[in-house]
Formats: structure tokens, sequence, C-alpha cells
DNA sequence: CTATCGATGTAATCGATGCTCACATCCTCC
DNA sequence: GGAGGATGTGAGCATCGATTACATCGATAG
């Protein structure tokens, strides 16, 4: 018997990158095809519901395909993570490229716009923030190089620059993973109410660091 | 041959409570056990560390023992999960009871005293944090009070109170999550560090609310 | 005292999943 | 057109959560 039967199996087409067709056999560009469809699952399901089987299975391709791209599974999520967190740094870079460039509106609009990305996408915000996925530490913020500039211009209260970015960060990050994780008194939050609660902390720290 | 053969399998002699000794088959407590031993296998592994056979095996029991005490794992873990909270709980309490009435003061000792809770028990704090596992939307968070009071008393300046709690909680929430996660820079974070970071943060909010 | 019954633990087993290994197939390049 | 590396396959192992039928124990009623 040929090692290729005539119906092994009824798979749906793959998509083809390198070659024209002929397909069969080799995917094209599985290692990217595995990011995009974790990245939806995750989207899906969150973090605990991905699996690599079932990976495999909807790019129909067998279990043990991943890994010649993967070193294991949490290669692959690291991978997925590095994409997330280049799609969310695009993101407030973005929105403060929009805003105007007055240190307030500034940071507001840069955590407005960070809060909104987790509401829209809460689990790849959690999975971009697991411990260990990807490194934050390096990240250039907008948040801190618009304050930074901002006290340099003499804008803002003569505090230590450290303790407003540090203090800052914080609330951003931390009203972004309340919500995330729906542990606000309220139950879950709306995209206004989101937006609502973030121009309120800002004012708040703006109270703080702004002169008055 | 007898149902409870000679030497079956050495196991250690687990502890008993109910009657004096007699020690075989009936554990005594097996409920409290588990979620004791999980807390140890969670503060020495974290969460994704906890598996319930490894956790049976510690206590001398079959693996199929614990599934009489908790419907499934996550049973197990929500149990945990309470169990933390109460501790959690019990040590902002203190902090608020043992500071200063005055509400710079209270503020600044429960925020210390969580984010301490968060540097010393990072695996637990996690788990308390964990969406589903624990409601926190009822804590009567002693800053909330601390706060509450203080504007009450006209202590603090007049802007909308659930704006300053929104902001104060987001504040040390985000900063006990970044230090937990190691997401700030410069690496890993001495209690020190994390004493002084907590005052910097208080100090930058205090001066958003409180009248200058 | 003893028969009974609910609570608790056991043994065996299933199904899902991560991962490995030997082998098959295809593409590229000499 | 042949060799070799890259990529995919199939079979299979180990671990783990979970279920089921059965065993054992302790308390309680008669």
């Amino acid at each position: 018997m040929p090692a290729r039967p005539a119906a092994p199996k009824a798979r749906p087409p793959r998509p083809r990158v390198r070659k024209k067709a002929a397909a069969t056999y080799h995917h094209g560009d599985l290692r990217q095809a595995l990011v995009d469809a974790a990245l939806a699952a995750i989207a899906e399901g969150g973090l605990e519901a991905l699996n690599l089987r079932d990976l495999a299975r909807r790019l129909g391709v067998s279990p043990a395909a991943p890994y010649r791209h993967f070193a294991d599974k949490e290669a692959l999520v690291r991978a997925v993570a590095a994409d997330i967190a280049q799609r969310y740094a695009a993101v407030l870079a973005q929105a403060a490229a929009e805003a105007p460039p007055d240190p307030l509106s500034q940071f507001r609009a840069t955590g407005v716009a960070a809060v909104r990305f987790a509401v829209r996408h809460p689990a790849h915000f959690r999975v971009v923030y697991t411990p260990g996925l990807h490194d934050h530490r390096g990240d250039d913020d907008p948040t801190r190089a618009a304050l930074t500039a901002a006290q340099a211009a003499g804008v803002i209260a003569p505090i230590p620059v450290d303790a407003i970015m540090l203090t800052a960060q914080c609330a951003i990050y931390g009203l972004s993973r309340l919500i995330v994780d729906d542990q606000l008194p309220g139950g879950a939050v709306t995209p206004a109410q989101a937006d609502a609660m973030t121009r309120a902390v800002t004012d708040v720290l703006g109270l703080g660091f702004l002169p008055r």
C-alpha cells in the first residue's frame, strides 16, 4: 500500500504562501498561522483555553507539527505575547500622536488608550502582562516621555518625576486590571464607563502634580 | 486473603483529629488538610504548580480522595482563595487599627500593608485576585472607610469621593501587581523598596486630594 | 450489643493534553 | 537529478483531572 492512501482524511485546503498551489503536506507558513490562531483562541477563551492539539486541528495539521516551529507551548505563547505587545504599543503611540501636546492631554490620552485596549481585548491584555511572557521594563511608555518633557518644560509641579511616573503607571495599570478582572463594584464595565473612570483617575492624578 | 493485607504500602502516619488514634483509612480532617497543603504548594510554585494528585500523595491519600471534599480542582482553589482573602483582610484591618487616625496616615498605612502582603506572599496575592476565584467587590476596604470618614470630617479636598477612592484603589492595586509580576524597571523589588514606593505613591495621591 | 447507613477513602480506568521519536515528504541548491 | 535540510506525520508515553464501583469506618437506632 502506498504511503499516502487515496482518501486519508478530508481536510480543508490549506493556504499556500511560498508557491502557487499543489496543496498538500507542507503548510506554507505554519509558524505565523499558529500565532494567529493562538491569538484568536485566546481572544475567545482566554489563555487557559489554548491547546496545541486544537490549534493543529484547526489548521489541518498533525499535533506534532507545531513543535517544528516552537520548542514548547510556552514559546508559542511568548511569540503571541510579543505580537500583542507590539499592537499595544502602537495603539498607545498613536493615541499620544493624535492628542494635543500639553502634558495633561498627553497623559490622559495615553491612559484612555491603555484602558480602552484592556477593555476591548481583555484576554490579550492578560497575556501580555502575564509574568515571564514579555518584558515590559524596557517599554518606552509614551506616558513617561510626556511627563518627563512636561517637567523639563516646567509645566508640572516640582515633585520627583519618578514618583509621578510611578504613581501614574500604577493607577492606569491598576485600573486596567481591575476592569479586566471584573473586580470593580457594579459588575462588568462598559467602554463608556471605562473612559469616564480613566478620566476621573487622570484628573485626580493631575490635581497632584499640576501646579494650581 | 483479607481485604487489608499486612503491609500494603508504607505510609506516614496520618494526623488524627476526631478520635485518639487507631490510625488508618480515614484521615480525620482531609478537607482542611487539603486547603493547607494547597496553600503551601501554591506558595512554593504558584497556582500552576498545584496538582491534586501530588497533594493527595503528600497527605498519604489516594488520588480520588480529594473529590469527596471538593467537586473539582477549582472548588478547592476557591476555598484556598477564601482562606487567603480572610488573612489579607485581617492584615489590612490590623494595619489601619495601629496607625494614627488622620486620613493620610490611615491611607498610607493600609496601602503599605497591602503592598507588603503582596511582596511577602506573591503567589497568594495572585490567587486571591485571580478572576472568578473570589469576589472583591464587597470588600469593606479600610482605605475606602478611611477616605470616606476623612471627607465627612472635611479633611480632604472637595472632589468627588468616588474619584478619589477609585484612584487610590487603582494605584495601590496597580503597584502591588507590578511588583508581584516583576514588571517594574530595576528587577525584583526588596521589601524596603516596596515600602518606599508605596510611600511615594501615597504622597503623590495625597497631594491630589489633601487641601493645600 | 449489633445491624444499618451515611460519610469517607480506594482501585481502576477514561479522556485530554504536552511532548518525543522515528520516519515520510517536499523544497532547494549544488 | 541527487543530497540534505526543513517541515509534517503517526504512534506513543507520561501526567493530570475526573468518574465509577467498591471497601471501610463511625455513629446511631433498635
